[in-house]
DNA sequence: AGCACGCCGACT
DNA sequence: GTCGGCGTGCTC
């Protein structure tokens, strides 16, 4: 096979695939990474396939094999096709996904001047003139750099005529790889020689120091560091001695970068399992075992020892001679749940997350990829790790959102992503939940997964947790115009007295802007979509943001005439600056996306809140998850209504998750937890069933809903996004691409696709620019997006989670 | 990302 | 007619 079909690193190359001829003197397989001629320069691409034929002409050969970078399996080259197809996105951004961390590496253009000179009279204008200055000035100079000074297109024409005439010349030159394994400088003993004979020799000479080095060595037989020699006592100019008298010999010895810090680490060993863990286990472990592995739902509630049927999981799947990976939100990433998997399997836990330095990713992935880790522990993107013999895939949490990459291309779920990846190993997956997705749940109903319930928690000595609704128009009626009701203001006084904490929970986009009745508690909704319309203070109007339906805010409630309907949402400050107020005894600590940037914010957190240094915490989302504070006894939700009212069809299943989350947080331990959730809608189906912790009250309820509504499971969505500084080109943008779209299914006589839109994004502007969407529902819609290419500039959003 | 090509307006 | 700016499309 004397051509190979090549992924190339280039934003112009889309799903194609680039031919190439392998010069004889080069092995390439599939899954080689390499460098090919591409126009001008060089660039990384990954071979895809090999064939008899090229599929053009003229084809030029591989440059050569990209050291270092072992081949792709045959599995992850598969996946990344169809990460590429299902998320419809580039090939080889799909591919990138599996490449060792700070692969990529570009040509880069250094200039320098000639010998030629310049005639006297030769015209030149100022720019060329100027550039050809500073090149004289600073030669070997980084175009980028001359891009900086000069400005893109003035250096570029500049240069134009400077090379044109034989007067500057370009040199390229790939960029030096930014991470290296580190070395550590290291001395061993000689084996050629006999040590006693030198140490006879030495002490002889009265070189004490040498031979006191010598029989060190000796003593520990392995390679030692110089640094650390150096450190006991041994002096530089003794280990030069040596290895002067070819005693010892240096060595350079890989040092890897272990993110893991095991001095701190306790031994974890299993816990006694109860009646519904023992059958889990068991359940997976035949799987495990079968030819035809399933993937589970782990249906648990908090507390219920989720953790513990992971970690016996994986030590069946380690037993059959199996690696594990399991993915844990980016939140839940705490030292905590790295110390926990560790203390299981020590030394044999790897870590993969976007904090830890490159080296430490680097380092982590060489390893994983030697096959020296039998479990991977890491965020959404770990399901990308080269881990080898695939046994067992935990996705704990399955619901978080952050499992789906927003960013930047491919949209990919990891979710999704593993349960493919399961498909072509033949690994078992684990989908683990208090509160699973629609999605998971709907498809284990239809038994395409297979349910497993933790329906207790473990230990008997937790009290119950109380769960009280606040109707918070009940209050209004009564003249309490604070944020807090009487019931929790009351709640929380008596916590401050037992010298219990308070955790005040808060929706993040409490600045969501809609419009409700304070009355009957209506709001105000778009009559296509279902969703909250969004109040625009700029116009006065209430925007939809899937269909761009608007209305004028009303004055009177359409649905009980009453005048009292107004726009809503706390935020934060607001919270925290009337909290102050009506606690002024109380210590209370604001914890909020700009307090937790730091590193380790989230220990400097939980420390304080153990030590009991905190009365009260306020905070969003983040301290909904993972946080076990004993001492933590009252959980207030100032308004539930603020997630229930986003303009999002998962804003009810997104509610039910979070307040579920945060009532967890209350009564980790002994002492009896209460739960207070403020509410102007105490009557809907989500906030309902978290008060009787019922999931299957809400799915059921929740599902009724997706199916009249034909939204995810029944349907599927594709979000398209356009984005221009100017807000009439990007609006006349999504109008084109919606007639284009509307012809396109008119005249291939398509029926099941819906289109909805183009409205403005719920973030109608983002770093200066104006962004337009238009929402593609039916069976299959991402299926319209292969046949019908997008024109430049739209962004394809598969299966898109929340608002954006 | 870079380079060629071709269109169009400003000038000889 | 000619030069050069700028948008567009291609690179195996």
């Amino acid at each position: 096979m004397p051509y190979a079909e090549v992924s190339v690193n280039t934003p112009a190359s889309g799903h194609g695939l680039f031919s190439y001829s392998i010069p004889a003197d080069l092995e390439v397989k599939p899954g080689q990474a390499v460098w090919v001629p591409f126009g001008s320069r060089l660039i990384q691409g990954i071979v895809v396939s090999l064939s008899q034929l090229p599929s053009v002409e003229n084809v030029r050969p591989i440059e050569s094999i990209i050291q270092n970078v072992p081949p792709l399996p045959s599995a992850h080259l598969e996946l990344a096709q169809w990460i590429s197809s299902y998320y419809s996105a580039s090939l080889f951004s799909a591919i990138s996904l599996f490449l060792p961390p700070a692969f990529e590496r570009k040509q880069q253009t250094f200039l320098k001047t000639t010998s030629k000179i310049l005639p006297g009279d030769f015209p030149l204008n100022g720019d060329s003139l100027r550039a050809l200055n500073i090149i004289r000035q600073t030669p070997n100079i980084n175009l980028r750099r001359l891009e900086k000074i000069m400005g893109q297109k003035a250096s570029q024409r500049a240069l134009h005529v400077l090379v044109e005439h034989g007067l500057v010349q370009r040199d390229n030159e790939i960029q030096r790889p930014r991470i290296q394994p580190r070395f550590i400088n290291c001395i061993r003993l000689n084996k050629a020689i006999d040590a006693d004979t030198y140490l006879t020799d030495l002490r002889r000479r009265r070189a004490y120091k040498q031979a006191s080095l010598l029989s060190h060595l000796k003593q520990t037989g392995a390679s030692q560091s110089v640094a650390t020699l150096i450190k006991t006592g041994f002096s530089r100019s003794t280990i030069n001695k040596l290895q002067q008298q070819e005693i010892v010999i240096s060595e350079q010895i890989e040092s890897k970068r272990d993110p893991i810090d095991y001095t701190r680490i306790c031994s974890n060993p299993p816990l006694t399992l109860t009646h519904a863990q023992r059958n889990a286990i068991e359940a997976i472990g035949k799987s495990l075992e079968s030819a035809q592995p399933k993937v589970f739902v782990l249906h648990g509630v908090t507390g219920s020892g989720k953790t513990e049927v992971y970690l016996q999981a994986l030590t069946q799947a380690i037993k059959l001679g199996k690696k594990g990976l399991a993915l844990v939100p980016e939140i839940s990433l705490t030292p905590q749940i790295i110390e926990r998997f560790a203390g299981r399997f020590p030394y044999r836990v790897a870590v993969l997350h976007s904090h830890l330095s490159l080296g430490e990713q680097y380092d982590q992935w060489r390893s994983i990829q030697n096959g020296e880790y039998d479990v991977v522990i890491g965020a959404r993107s770990a399901v990308f790790a080269p881990q080898p013999q695939l046994g067992l895939i935990i996705i704990d949490e399955e619901h978080e959102w952050t499992y789906k990459q927003q960013e930047q291309p491919p949209f990919y779920h990891a979710r999704d992503v593993a349960i493919k990846l399961s498909a072509l190993t033949g690994a078992t997956v684990i989908l683990g939940s208090a509160t699973p997705s629609m999605e998971t749940y709907y498809r284990a109903n239809n038994e395409e997964f297979t349910l497993l319930q933790l329906p207790q928690r473990i230990s008997s000595s937790h009290a119950p947790c109380r769960i009280e609704l606040v109707d918070l128009r009940q209050e209004l009626k009564e003249g309490n115009r604070s944020i807090f009701s009487h019931k929790l203001q009351a709640a929380i006084r008596q916590t401050l007295a037992r010298h219990e904490q308070v955790i005040l929970f808060l929706n993040r986009r409490g600045s969501s802007a809609f419009i409700q009745c304070r009355t009957c508690s209506l709001v105000i909704q778009c009559r296509r979509c279902h969703v909250a319309m969004s109040y625009h203070s700029a116009e006065e109007s209430l925007v939809c943001h899937q269909c761009n339906f608007r209305q004028v805010v009303p004055t009177i409630c359409p649905h009980c005439h009453s005048h009292r309907i107004k726009y809503l949402g706390v935020g934060i400050q607001k919270v925290t600056e009337e909290a102050a107020k009506e606690f002024p005894s109380a210590r209370i600590l604001r914890w909020d996306s700009d307090v937790t940037r730091t590193r380790h914010a989230h220990e400097v957190l939980m420390d304080k809140m153990k030590s009991q240094q905190v009365d009260i915490l306020i905070g969003t989302q983040m301290i909904a998850k993972g946080l076990d504070l004993p001492e933590v006894t009252l959980v207030g939700v100032i308004c539930a209504d603020t997630a229930l009212n986003l303009p999002d069809i998962r804003a009810g299943e997104r509610t039910f998750q979070l307040l579920t989350q945060v009532a967890g947080r209350a009564g980790r331990s002994t002492k009896q937890g209460q739960v207070i959730i403020q509410t102007y809608t105490p009557d809907h189906y989500a906030v309902a069933a978290v008060t009787e912790q019922d999931y299957c009250l809400f799915y059921l309820k929740e599902i009724d809903y997706r199916r009249k509504l034909s939204a995810p499971p029944f349907s599927q969505l594709v979000r398209l996004t356009y984005s221009h500084v100017n807000e009439s080109v990007a609006h006349a943008a999504a109008e084109n691409l919606k007639r284009q779209i509307e012809t396109y299914l008119l005249s291939a006589g398509i029926v099941d696709i819906r289109l909805i839109g183009p409205a403005p994004a719920f973030i109608s502007r983002l770093r200066g620019r104006y962004r337009w969407q238009i929402t593609l529902r039916g069976p299959q819609p991402a299926k319209l997006l292969q046949v019908l290419e997008l024109p430049s500039g739209w962004t394809a959003d598969v299966d898109p989670l929340g608002l954006n």
